[in-house]
DNA sequence: GAAAGTATGTTGAATTTTCAACAAAAGAGG
DNA sequence: CCTCTTTTGTTGAAAATTCAACATACTTTC
């Protein structure tokens, strides 16, 4: 594997703390295959069985889903360094519920689940590193999801918007916190209109429940 | 360790495949510690930091969330045999989001997350195994939020209905089939209304969308 | 099999969201 | 500084949800 591509590996989560020497005899463990693929090409499609979880190189992946009615829903992304498919190729039967397309020219590693799972007889020391590091991964998207099921499972805009305000400020110590989204992409995460949300804001503003500029907000006598 | 418990242990998805002589042994090796609980008392709080995952040994536990306005939310419960606490302590800092409680008179036995993630030096040939099972909790515990994810984001009760019954269609493999909910435990699945809910799908049958009765549903036409 | 209790369906009013269109403010670039 | 573009705020009408109240259907129990 060529070097940038193995320090890639070095700086993601999955191979953190894991020396690029000790990564490159670790990959011939874990029966890693490397894959490349056009813009908007398959990677793993709806349906296939997989027993293998994978790692963008370079470029990066798309998560989507397709429903009943045919309209696709991006579920998330994954650019270089991140794992995807690792909850199909763990859980029972492997089988895909979403589609993985490459977003421009794609490098993945595709690694064998089953001997990611299992520490192997021979010199691979840092196999247990791995492990933890697979655990930590998963667990941590386990959070974000919750988090995310916590605000979404709100049914008004106003309950939507103070719980994920709630949460940053928990998150940051601090009732003054700056959010990482504008407008329409807070609209988005929190799965409502955007203009309603606007609207929202304002009203939480005169009602003095808050503070707020752009994406700067501070919460009041929490 | 008491038989009884022992068994239950054998039983849960965590242990599964594992002797319950294998079982015994291991538990020195992951320093696993029980608890008992009264009804209602805290097994884990809000802002404590934890390095252990939890399995319910017997009675059960509450996963409950408090928000800014003080109401409670239950999250999750897991009775005998069900882990909780995982993501906690597997994730970054292992500080809870959440209070853990006891539903009834409980046992809870909790295990070092480290010592599990690390196979030891030692007798314990079937920590692999282990290892494996537990990624394979953590990976379906992902999906099935992904699946409810998935629903809630949706902005209408039509559209959150038929994503859930199209769902159960493709997992059951067949347009009939029955859904383990009444129709109150639905809405609160969905997070609607429930009249909102009954309404919803008298409209879908007049549209000859589906049929249905109590719960047991068909798609036409798919 | 009648009565009581529970679950489901139905309806109208109040609330909330969405949608579209536009106004105002902020930022970028010449 | 001015223009162009993007972002944010505002508004009113249409659509959808929630809420409460009640009617109907189904179950359980005696």
């Amino acid at each position: 594997m060529k070097k940038e591509l193995l320090s890639v590996l070095a700086q993601s989560a999955l191979f953190r703390n894991i020396g690029e020497q000790d990564i490159a005899l670790m990959l011939k463990c874990l029966d890693g295959r490397t894959g490349r693929y056009d813009d908007g090409e398959t990677v793993l499609r709806e349906g296939d069985r997989t027993d293998r979880l994978g790692i963008v190189l370079s470029g990066g992946v798309r998560i989507t889903r397709t429903d009943f009615n045919g309209t696709r829903s991006v579920l998330a992304e994954a650019g270089p360094g991140e794992m995807f498919a690792e909850a199909f190729a763990f859980a029972g039967d492997g089988q895909m519920s979403v589609d993985v397309t490459a977003v421009g020219k794609t490098e993945v590693l595709m690694l064998n689940a089953d001997r990611l799972a299992h520490t192997c007889s021979n010199a691979c020391d840092y196999h247990s590193r791995l492990i933890l590091n697979l655990l930590r991964v998963m667990a941590s998207k386990n959070l974000t999801m919750n988090r995310k099921l916590q605000i979404t499972s709100r049914r008004t805009t106003r309950e939507k918007l103070l719980a994920y305000l709630e949460m940053q400020a928990k998150q940051t110590g601090s009732p003054t916190f700056t959010i990482p989204y504008d407008r329409q992409g807070l609209a988005d995460f929190l799965e409502v209109d955007r203009s309603g949300l606007s609207a929202e804001i304002g009203k939480l503003r005169r009602e003095g429940v808050l503070t707020s500029s752009r994406n700067r907000f501070t919460l009041l006598h929490t």
